[in-house]
DNA sequence: AAAGGTTTCAAACGAACGTTTGAATGCTGA
DNA sequence: TCAGCATTCAAACGTTCGTTTGAAACCTTT
Protein backbone atom coordinates (compact mmCIF):
# COMPACT_ATOMS: atom_id res chain seq x y z
CA UNK A 1 0.00 0.00 0.00
CA UNK A 2 1.40 3.57 -0.95
CA UNK A 3 0.00 5.93 2.48
CA UNK A 4 -0.31 4.59 5.76
CA UNK A 5 -3.74 3.19 7.25
CA UNK A 6 -4.59 6.63 9.08
CA UNK A 7 -4.06 8.87 6.03
CA UNK A 8 -6.15 6.48 3.77
CA UNK A 9 -9.08 6.69 5.97
CA UNK A 10 -8.55 10.30 6.32
CA UNK A 11 -8.90 10.96 2.75
CA UNK A 12 -11.67 8.73 2.09
CA UNK A 13 -13.47 10.59 5.05
CA UNK A 14 -13.01 13.64 3.25
CA UNK A 15 -13.80 12.74 -0.16
CA UNK A 16 -17.14 10.97 1.08
CA UNK A 17 -18.15 13.61 4.05
CA UNK A 18 -18.18 16.24 0.55
CA UNK A 19 -20.61 13.85 -1.18
CA UNK A 20 -22.25 12.75 1.63
CA UNK A 21 -22.56 14.76 3.92
CA UNK A 22 -21.25 14.10 7.65
CA UNK A 23 -24.08 12.07 8.73
CA UNK A 24 -25.09 10.19 6.05
CA UNK A 25 -21.41 9.20 5.46
CA UNK A 26 -21.28 5.55 7.70
CA UNK A 27 -18.18 4.04 9.08
CA UNK A 28 -18.50 1.53 6.76
CA UNK A 29 -18.26 3.54 3.05
CA UNK A 30 -15.27 5.07 4.86
CA UNK A 31 -13.33 1.85 5.62
CA UNK A 32 -14.38 0.27 2.20
CA UNK A 33 -12.95 3.26 0.52
CA UNK A 34 -9.66 3.37 2.33
CA UNK A 35 -9.60 -0.15 1.84
CA UNK A 36 -9.23 -0.51 6.11
CA UNK A 37 -11.03 -3.02 8.24
CA UNK A 38 -13.92 -1.39 9.76
CA UNK A 39 -12.43 -1.14 13.63
CA UNK A 40 -9.50 1.04 12.04
CA UNK A 41 -11.69 4.02 12.49
CA UNK A 42 -12.09 3.76 16.18
CA UNK A 43 -8.61 2.34 16.55
CA UNK A 44 -6.51 5.17 14.96
CA UNK A 45 -9.59 7.64 15.98
CA UNK A 46 -11.32 6.52 18.65
CA UNK A 47 -14.57 7.67 17.69
CA UNK A 48 -16.76 9.08 14.67
CA UNK A 49 -16.67 12.07 15.78
CA UNK A 50 -12.86 12.67 16.47
CA UNK A 51 -12.03 11.13 12.99
CA UNK A 52 -14.08 14.19 11.84
CA UNK A 53 -12.27 16.80 13.48
CA UNK A 54 -9.17 15.42 12.46
CA UNK A 55 -10.30 15.47 8.83
CA UNK A 56 -10.95 19.32 9.30
CA UNK A 57 -7.92 20.22 11.71
CA UNK A 58 -5.51 18.33 9.22
CA UNK A 59 -6.00 21.05 6.90
CA UNK A 60 -7.48 23.99 8.46
CA UNK A 61 -5.03 24.79 11.02
CA UNK A 62 -2.81 25.26 8.17
CA UNK A 63 -5.43 27.40 5.96
CA UNK A 64 -5.70 29.48 8.95
CA UNK A 65 -2.22 30.11 9.56
CA UNK A 66 -1.81 30.84 6.01
CA UNK A 67 -4.44 33.57 6.45
CA UNK A 68 -2.05 35.09 8.92
CA UNK A 69 0.95 34.88 8.01
CA UNK A 70 -0.37 36.89 4.56
CA UNK A 71 -1.87 39.47 6.63
CA UNK A 72 1.13 39.54 8.62
CA UNK A 73 3.04 40.15 5.77
CA UNK A 74 0.67 42.77 4.25
CA UNK A 75 1.43 44.71 7.88
CA UNK A 76 4.61 44.39 7.69
CA UNK A 77 5.10 45.82 4.28
CA UNK A 78 2.64 49.04 5.43
CA UNK A 79 4.90 49.81 8.22
CA UNK A 80 2.10 50.59 10.78
CA UNK A 81 -0.43 52.60 8.72
CA UNK A 82 -3.70 50.77 7.66
CA UNK A 83 -4.21 48.71 5.19
CA UNK A 84 -6.40 48.86 1.54
CA UNK A 85 -8.93 46.97 2.24
CA UNK A 86 -8.59 44.92 -0.97
CA UNK A 87 -5.35 43.60 0.80
CA UNK A 88 -7.47 42.33 3.80
CA UNK A 89 -9.83 40.58 1.37
CA UNK A 90 -6.93 38.77 -0.56
CA UNK A 91 -5.28 37.42 2.70
CA UNK A 92 -8.44 35.87 4.19
CA UNK A 93 -10.63 35.60 0.88
CA UNK A 94 -7.83 35.32 -1.54
CA UNK A 95 -5.73 32.51 0.77
CA UNK A 96 -8.97 30.24 0.58
CA UNK A 97 -9.74 30.75 -2.70
CA UNK A 98 -6.16 29.00 -4.03
CA UNK A 99 -6.66 26.49 -1.14
CA UNK A 100 -9.95 25.47 -3.37
CA UNK A 101 -8.01 25.29 -6.34
CA UNK A 102 -5.45 23.57 -5.15
CA UNK A 103 -6.12 19.76 -6.61
CA UNK A 104 -3.94 17.69 -3.81
CA UNK A 105 -7.01 17.53 -1.62
CA UNK A 106 -6.83 20.93 -0.75
CA UNK A 107 -10.32 21.79 -3.55
CA UNK A 108 -12.18 18.37 -1.59
CA UNK A 109 -11.65 20.12 1.90
CA UNK A 110 -12.49 23.48 1.04
CA UNK A 111 -16.37 22.14 -0.31
CA UNK A 112 -16.93 20.55 2.51
CA UNK A 113 -15.59 23.30 4.71
CA UNK A 114 -17.98 25.78 2.70
CA UNK A 115 -20.97 23.53 3.86
CA UNK A 116 -19.99 22.85 7.31
CA UNK A 117 -20.06 26.76 8.30
CA UNK A 118 -23.78 27.00 8.49
CA UNK A 119 -23.48 22.79 10.35
CA UNK A 120 -26.03 22.82 13.17
CA UNK A 121 -24.15 19.98 15.01
CA UNK A 122 -23.35 21.26 18.44
CA UNK A 123 -19.65 19.85 18.65
CA UNK A 124 -18.87 21.16 15.67
CA UNK A 125 -19.60 24.57 15.89
CA UNK A 126 -17.88 24.41 18.94
CA UNK A 127 -14.65 23.23 17.16
CA UNK A 128 -14.74 25.92 14.36
CA UNK A 129 -15.32 28.95 16.96
CA UNK A 130 -12.12 27.44 18.59
CA UNK A 131 -9.85 27.01 15.51
CA UNK A 132 -10.82 30.32 13.77
CA UNK A 133 -10.94 32.45 17.26
CA UNK A 134 -7.36 33.76 16.59
CA UNK A 135 -7.57 34.58 12.85
CA UNK A 136 -11.30 36.33 13.00
CA UNK A 137 -9.65 38.15 15.79
CA UNK A 138 -6.49 39.21 14.09
CA UNK A 139 -8.80 40.15 10.49
CA UNK A 140 -11.53 42.07 12.64
CA UNK A 141 -8.60 44.44 14.03
CA UNK A 142 -7.52 45.01 10.82
CA UNK A 143 -10.44 45.66 9.06
CA UNK A 144 -11.59 48.30 11.74
CA UNK A 145 -8.39 50.30 11.38
CA UNK A 146 -8.35 50.33 7.21
CA UNK A 147 -12.36 51.52 7.35
CA UNK A 148 -12.54 53.91 10.23
CA UNK A 149 -15.60 55.42 8.95
CA UNK A 150 -17.39 52.26 8.62
CA UNK A 151 -19.14 51.20 11.86
CA UNK A 152 -17.81 48.08 13.51
CA UNK A 153 -21.56 46.14 13.24
CA UNK A 154 -21.99 47.17 9.81
CA UNK A 155 -18.34 45.84 8.76
CA UNK A 156 -19.22 42.55 10.30
CA UNK A 157 -22.47 41.91 8.54
CA UNK A 158 -20.37 42.67 5.25
CA UNK A 159 -17.57 40.19 6.78
CA UNK A 160 -20.82 37.53 7.33
CA UNK A 161 -22.30 38.31 3.56
CA UNK A 162 -18.73 37.45 2.21
CA UNK A 163 -18.21 34.86 3.85
CA UNK A 164 -21.46 33.66 2.31
CA UNK A 165 -20.54 34.27 -0.77
CA UNK A 166 -17.03 32.75 -0.37
CA UNK A 167 -18.92 29.42 0.38
CA UNK A 168 -21.16 29.55 -2.58
CA UNK A 169 -18.12 30.20 -5.15
CA UNK A 170 -16.48 27.38 -3.67
CA UNK A 171 -18.60 24.29 -2.53
CA UNK A 172 -22.14 25.75 -4.51
CA UNK A 173 -20.83 24.07 -7.65
CA UNK A 174 -23.79 22.28 -7.63
CA UNK A 175 -26.19 24.51 -6.89
CA UNK A 176 -24.65 26.71 -9.35
CA UNK A 177 -25.22 24.03 -12.06
CA UNK A 178 -29.29 24.84 -10.92
CA UNK A 179 -28.58 28.45 -12.79
CA UNK A 180 -27.29 27.03 -16.26
CA UNK A 181 -24.46 25.47 -18.09
CA UNK A 182 -21.60 27.49 -16.57
CA UNK A 183 -17.24 26.71 -16.45
CA UNK A 184 -16.43 26.15 -13.02
CA UNK A 185 -12.70 24.77 -13.92
CA UNK A 186 -10.65 27.77 -14.05
CA UNK A 187 -9.66 29.04 -10.48
CA UNK A 188 -8.00 32.39 -12.00
CA UNK A 189 -11.05 33.09 -13.18
CA UNK A 190 -13.12 31.90 -10.17
CA UNK A 191 -10.93 34.38 -8.03
CA UNK A 192 -11.17 37.34 -9.67
CA UNK A 193 -14.59 37.18 -10.21
CA UNK A 194 -15.35 36.51 -6.85
CA UNK A 195 -12.77 39.21 -5.52
CA UNK A 196 -14.28 42.14 -7.65
CA UNK A 197 -17.40 40.72 -6.24
CA UNK A 198 -16.83 41.00 -2.31
CA UNK A 199 -14.34 44.22 -3.06
CA UNK A 200 -17.74 46.10 -4.61
CA UNK A 201 -19.94 44.50 -1.37
CA UNK A 202 -17.71 45.95 0.91
CA UNK A 203 -17.18 48.89 -0.61
CA UNK A 204 -20.70 49.87 -1.30
CA UNK A 205 -22.48 52.87 0.14
CA UNK A 206 -23.73 52.16 3.72
CA UNK A 207 -27.63 51.93 4.23
CA UNK A 208 -29.25 55.11 5.86
CA UNK A 209 -30.60 52.76 8.67
CA UNK A 210 -28.67 53.70 11.04
CA UNK A 211 -31.56 55.27 13.05
CA UNK A 212 -34.14 53.46 13.16
CA UNK A 213 -37.39 55.45 11.29
CA UNK A 214 -41.35 55.22 12.92
CA UNK A 215 -42.13 51.43 11.57
CA UNK A 216 -41.44 50.54 8.10
CA UNK A 217 -38.50 52.53 6.91
CA UNK A 218 -39.08 51.18 3.33
CA UNK A 219 -42.28 49.03 2.55
CA UNK A 220 -41.92 49.22 -0.91
CA UNK A 221 -44.79 47.51 -2.17
CA UNK A 222 -43.32 44.59 -4.35
CA UNK A 223 -44.92 41.55 -3.48
CA UNK B 1 -55.73 20.34 19.99
CA UNK B 2 -55.64 23.51 18.23
CA UNK B 3 -54.65 22.35 14.38
CA UNK B 4 -54.79 19.24 12.56
CA UNK B 5 -52.24 16.12 13.12
CA UNK B 6 -50.68 16.85 9.51
CA UNK B 7 -50.15 20.47 9.95
CA UNK B 8 -48.20 19.88 13.51
CA UNK B 9 -45.93 17.64 11.93
CA UNK B 10 -45.10 20.07 9.53
CA UNK B 11 -44.14 22.85 12.34
CA UNK B 12 -41.91 20.08 14.24
CA UNK B 13 -40.33 18.83 11.48
CA UNK B 14 -39.64 22.37 9.89
CA UNK B 15 -38.03 23.59 13.33
CA UNK B 16 -36.36 20.52 14.07
CA UNK B 17 -34.64 20.01 10.68
CA UNK B 18 -33.60 23.45 11.22
CA UNK B 19 -31.82 23.14 14.51
CA UNK B 20 -30.07 19.41 13.99
CA UNK B 21 -30.11 18.60 10.03
CA UNK B 22 -32.31 16.83 8.13
CA UNK B 23 -30.64 13.25 8.70
CA UNK B 24 -30.26 14.42 12.66
CA UNK B 25 -34.01 14.57 13.14
CA UNK B 26 -35.37 11.38 13.84
CA UNK B 27 -39.04 10.53 13.39
CA UNK B 28 -39.35 9.86 16.97
CA UNK B 29 -38.11 13.28 17.66
CA UNK B 30 -40.82 14.54 15.37
CA UNK B 31 -43.54 13.03 16.36
CA UNK B 32 -42.44 13.75 19.94
CA UNK B 33 -42.48 17.72 19.33
CA UNK B 34 -46.28 17.61 17.40
CA UNK B 35 -47.91 15.56 20.06
CA UNK B 36 -48.50 12.45 17.57
CA UNK B 37 -47.98 8.91 17.40
CA UNK B 38 -44.87 8.30 15.09
CA UNK B 39 -46.66 5.78 12.88
CA UNK B 40 -48.69 9.35 11.37
CA UNK B 41 -45.62 10.52 9.52
CA UNK B 42 -45.74 7.50 7.40
CA UNK B 43 -49.74 7.71 7.73
CA UNK B 44 -49.94 11.10 6.69
CA UNK B 45 -46.94 11.43 4.20
CA UNK B 46 -46.02 7.86 3.20
CA UNK B 47 -42.14 8.04 4.15
CA UNK B 48 -39.59 10.41 5.79
CA UNK B 49 -38.11 11.83 2.32
CA UNK B 50 -42.04 12.64 1.69
CA UNK B 51 -42.10 14.83 4.57
CA UNK B 52 -38.83 16.41 3.72
CA UNK B 53 -40.24 17.28 0.46
CA UNK B 54 -43.98 18.52 1.93
CA UNK B 55 -42.08 20.47 4.58
CA UNK B 56 -40.60 22.53 1.86
CA UNK B 57 -42.82 22.96 -1.05
CA UNK B 58 -45.48 24.61 1.77
CA UNK B 59 -43.55 27.35 1.95
CA UNK B 60 -41.26 27.04 -1.59
CA UNK B 61 -43.54 27.10 -3.93
CA UNK B 62 -45.44 30.25 -2.52
CA UNK B 63 -41.71 31.99 -2.11
CA UNK B 64 -41.71 31.84 -5.74
CA UNK B 65 -44.68 32.81 -6.99
CA UNK B 66 -44.05 35.82 -4.76
CA UNK B 67 -40.76 36.39 -6.49
CA UNK B 68 -42.42 35.78 -10.20
CA UNK B 69 -45.36 38.30 -9.05
CA UNK B 70 -42.90 41.18 -7.82
CA UNK B 71 -41.09 40.69 -11.02
CA UNK B 72 -44.14 40.73 -12.90
CA UNK B 73 -45.35 44.12 -11.15
CA UNK B 74 -42.29 45.78 -11.97
CA UNK B 75 -42.04 44.76 -15.50
CA UNK B 76 -45.59 45.96 -15.93
CA UNK B 77 -44.68 49.43 -14.48
CA UNK B 78 -41.30 49.50 -16.82
CA UNK B 79 -43.43 48.86 -19.77
CA UNK B 80 -40.86 47.08 -21.87
CA UNK B 81 -38.33 48.64 -20.87
CA UNK B 82 -35.59 47.11 -19.12
CA UNK B 83 -35.41 47.15 -15.65
CA UNK B 84 -33.03 48.63 -13.11
CA UNK B 85 -30.98 45.97 -11.55
CA UNK B 86 -31.76 47.15 -7.81
CA UNK B 87 -35.57 46.03 -9.03
CA UNK B 88 -34.68 42.47 -10.31
CA UNK B 89 -32.62 42.33 -7.15
CA UNK B 90 -35.64 43.51 -4.62
CA UNK B 91 -37.98 41.03 -6.37
CA UNK B 92 -35.74 38.00 -5.54
CA UNK B 93 -33.71 38.62 -2.80
CA UNK B 94 -35.95 41.53 -1.05
CA UNK B 95 -39.20 38.88 -1.10
CA UNK B 96 -37.00 36.35 0.62
CA UNK B 97 -35.30 38.64 3.41
CA UNK B 98 -38.99 39.38 3.79
CA UNK B 99 -40.20 36.56 4.35
CA UNK B 100 -37.50 35.37 6.67
CA UNK B 101 -38.46 38.27 8.65
CA UNK B 102 -42.11 36.85 8.72
CA UNK B 103 -42.83 35.32 12.51
CA UNK B 104 -45.02 32.86 11.73
CA UNK B 105 -42.91 30.24 10.38
CA UNK B 106 -41.61 31.89 7.47
CA UNK B 107 -38.52 32.94 9.91
CA UNK B 108 -37.74 29.35 10.66
CA UNK B 109 -38.46 27.84 6.95
CA UNK B 110 -35.96 30.34 5.36
CA UNK B 111 -33.02 29.30 8.12
CA UNK B 112 -33.53 26.12 6.58
CA UNK B 113 -33.58 26.85 2.97
CA UNK B 114 -30.52 28.55 3.02
CA UNK B 115 -28.33 26.00 3.95
CA UNK B 116 -30.34 23.15 2.39
CA UNK B 117 -29.11 25.14 -1.14
CA UNK B 118 -25.74 23.28 -0.81
CA UNK B 119 -27.34 20.21 0.77
CA UNK B 120 -25.68 16.92 -1.22
CA UNK B 121 -28.10 14.69 -0.75
CA UNK B 122 -29.70 13.95 -4.21
CA UNK B 123 -33.09 14.03 -3.92
CA UNK B 124 -33.51 17.50 -2.60
CA UNK B 125 -31.31 18.65 -5.18
CA UNK B 126 -33.65 17.38 -7.66
CA UNK B 127 -36.50 18.32 -5.72
CA UNK B 128 -35.05 21.76 -5.84
CA UNK B 129 -34.11 21.71 -8.93
CA UNK B 130 -37.21 21.47 -9.94
CA UNK B 131 -38.57 23.84 -7.48
CA UNK B 132 -36.58 26.58 -9.13
CA UNK B 133 -36.93 26.12 -12.63
CA UNK B 134 -39.33 28.59 -13.39
CA UNK B 135 -38.48 31.54 -11.73
CA UNK B 136 -34.74 31.14 -12.58
CA UNK B 137 -35.67 31.12 -16.24
CA UNK B 138 -37.82 34.54 -15.34
CA UNK B 139 -34.97 36.40 -13.39
CA UNK B 140 -32.12 35.48 -16.06
CA UNK B 141 -33.85 36.92 -18.34
CA UNK B 142 -34.66 40.29 -16.75
CA UNK B 143 -30.94 40.16 -15.68
CA UNK B 144 -29.52 39.52 -19.30
CA UNK B 145 -31.72 42.35 -20.86
CA UNK B 146 -30.86 44.80 -17.70
CA UNK B 147 -27.64 44.05 -17.87
CA UNK B 148 -26.71 44.34 -21.65
CA UNK B 149 -23.14 45.03 -21.21
CA UNK B 150 -22.19 41.67 -18.47
CA UNK B 151 -21.36 38.71 -19.90
CA UNK B 152 -23.90 35.86 -18.74
CA UNK B 153 -21.55 33.93 -17.47
CA UNK B 154 -20.27 36.89 -15.58
CA UNK B 155 -23.69 37.52 -14.64
CA UNK B 156 -24.66 33.96 -13.38
CA UNK B 157 -21.65 33.87 -11.18
CA UNK B 158 -22.59 37.23 -8.95
CA UNK B 159 -26.11 35.57 -9.02
CA UNK B 160 -24.17 32.50 -7.55
CA UNK B 161 -22.31 34.57 -5.26
CA UNK B 162 -25.62 36.72 -4.00
CA UNK B 163 -27.20 33.47 -3.69
CA UNK B 164 -24.29 32.93 -1.00
CA UNK B 165 -24.90 35.94 0.70
CA UNK B 166 -28.30 35.99 0.94
CA UNK B 167 -28.01 32.00 2.87
CA UNK B 168 -25.65 33.43 5.07
CA UNK B 169 -27.69 36.73 5.90
CA UNK B 170 -30.76 34.07 6.67
CA UNK B 171 -29.42 30.96 7.91
CA UNK B 172 -25.76 31.84 9.14
CA UNK B 173 -27.13 33.51 12.37
CA UNK B 174 -24.98 31.30 14.58
CA UNK B 175 -21.91 31.13 12.34
CA UNK B 176 -22.00 35.23 12.36
CA UNK B 177 -21.87 34.74 16.28
CA UNK B 178 -18.54 33.59 15.76
CA UNK B 179 -17.30 37.11 14.94
CA UNK B 180 -18.71 38.50 17.90
CA UNK B 181 -21.55 39.95 19.22
CA UNK B 182 -24.22 41.11 17.02
CA UNK B 183 -27.70 42.09 16.55
CA UNK B 184 -29.51 40.47 14.18
CA UNK B 185 -33.06 40.71 15.33
CA UNK B 186 -34.15 44.02 13.32
CA UNK B 187 -35.36 42.58 9.89
CA UNK B 188 -35.58 46.21 8.27
CA UNK B 189 -31.47 46.65 9.39
CA UNK B 190 -31.04 43.52 7.66
CA UNK B 191 -32.68 44.09 4.81
CA UNK B 192 -30.89 47.65 3.91
CA UNK B 193 -27.40 45.78 4.71
CA UNK B 194 -28.06 43.44 2.30
CA UNK B 195 -29.51 44.57 -0.24
CA UNK B 196 -26.65 47.35 -0.32
CA UNK B 197 -24.18 44.82 -0.21
CA UNK B 198 -26.01 42.37 -3.10
CA UNK B 199 -25.91 45.86 -5.07
CA UNK B 200 -22.31 46.51 -4.51
CA UNK B 201 -21.27 43.46 -5.51
CA UNK B 202 -23.42 42.97 -8.70
CA UNK B 203 -22.02 46.66 -10.11
CA UNK B 204 -18.92 46.05 -9.38
CA UNK B 205 -16.25 46.38 -12.45
CA UNK B 206 -15.34 43.52 -14.23
CA UNK B 207 -12.70 41.58 -13.68
CA UNK B 208 -9.81 41.91 -16.43
CA UNK B 209 -9.31 37.87 -17.01
CA UNK B 210 -12.27 37.49 -19.88
CA UNK B 211 -9.11 36.33 -22.27
CA UNK B 212 -6.98 34.27 -20.60
CA UNK B 213 -3.77 35.42 -20.05
CA UNK B 214 -0.23 33.10 -20.25
CA UNK B 215 -0.02 30.68 -17.10
CA UNK B 216 -0.65 32.58 -13.72
CA UNK B 217 -2.87 35.93 -14.37
CA UNK B 218 -2.22 37.89 -11.12
CA UNK B 219 0.32 35.53 -8.85
CA UNK B 220 0.57 37.91 -5.68
CA UNK B 221 2.96 37.20 -3.48
CA UNK B 222 0.16 36.95 -0.71
CA UNK B 223 0.65 33.50 1.16
C1' DA C 1 14.68 -16.72 16.57
C1' DA C 2 12.12 -15.28 20.21
C1' DA C 3 9.76 -11.40 22.54
C1' DG C 4 6.91 -7.32 22.68
C1' DG C 5 4.33 -3.93 20.88
C1' DT C 6 1.54 -2.31 17.00
C1' DT C 7 -1.78 -2.92 13.60
C1' DT C 8 -5.35 -5.64 11.21
C1' DC C 9 -9.17 -8.59 11.02
C1' DA C 10 -13.82 -11.14 11.26
C1' DA C 11 -17.43 -11.24 14.15
C1' DA C 12 -20.55 -9.72 17.18
C1' DC C 13 -22.82 -6.14 20.32
C1' DG C 14 -26.68 -3.12 21.80
C1' DA C 15 -28.99 0.89 20.29
C1' DA C 16 -31.57 3.54 17.23
C1' DC C 17 -33.41 4.10 12.87
C1' DG C 18 -37.58 4.16 9.31
C1' DT C 19 -41.30 1.41 8.44
C1' DT C 20 -45.23 -1.89 8.99
C1' DT C 21 -49.00 -4.06 11.25
C1' DG C 22 -53.53 -4.83 13.13
C1' DA C 23 -56.43 -3.58 16.48
C1' DA C 24 -58.75 0.42 18.84
C1' DT C 25 -60.86 4.80 18.48
C1' DG C 26 -63.06 8.89 16.36
C1' DC C 27 -65.97 10.92 13.11
C1' DT C 28 -69.49 11.41 9.46
C1' DG C 29 -73.48 10.59 6.64
C1' DA C 30 -77.51 7.61 5.84
C1' DT D 1 -78.28 4.16 15.51
C1' DC D 2 -75.13 2.08 13.08
C1' DA D 3 -72.21 1.09 9.08
C1' DG D 4 -68.01 2.75 6.93
C1' DC D 5 -64.25 5.28 6.45
C1' DA D 6 -60.38 8.03 8.50
C1' DT D 7 -57.29 8.46 12.05
C1' DT D 8 -54.68 7.07 16.10
C1' DC D 9 -52.17 3.93 18.78
C1' DA D 10 -48.85 0.43 20.99
C1' DA D 11 -45.97 -2.86 19.52
C1' DA D 12 -42.99 -5.04 16.74
C1' DC D 13 -40.38 -5.59 12.31
C1' DG D 14 -35.87 -5.95 9.80
C1' DT D 15 -31.82 -2.99 8.93
C1' DT D 16 -28.06 -0.40 9.74
C1' DC D 17 -25.46 2.31 12.61
C1' DG D 18 -21.06 3.18 15.72
C1' DT D 19 -18.53 0.61 18.73
C1' DT D 20 -16.23 -3.37 21.08
C1' DT D 21 -13.85 -7.68 21.37
C1' DG D 22 -10.19 -11.06 21.22
C1' DA D 23 -7.52 -13.45 18.32
C1' DA D 24 -4.43 -13.31 14.18
C1' DA D 25 -0.87 -11.05 11.56
C1' DC D 26 2.82 -7.97 11.15
C1' DC D 27 6.96 -5.53 12.40
C1' DT D 28 10.70 -4.13 15.06
C1' DT D 29 14.33 -4.95 18.49
C1' DT D 30 17.38 -7.76 20.92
Amino acid sequence: METDTRTRILDAAESLFVRHGLDATTLRMITAEAQANLAAVNYHFGSKEALIEAVFRRRLTWLNEQRIAALTAFEAEAKGAPLKPRQIVEAFFGVAIRMAADRNGGQTFMRLLGRTYTEPTDFIRTFLAEEYAEVIARFKAAFFKALPDVPQEEFLWRFHFMMGALSYAISGADALRMLGPIDDTDPDALYARLMSFLIGGLRAPLPEVLAKPARKPRAKRAA
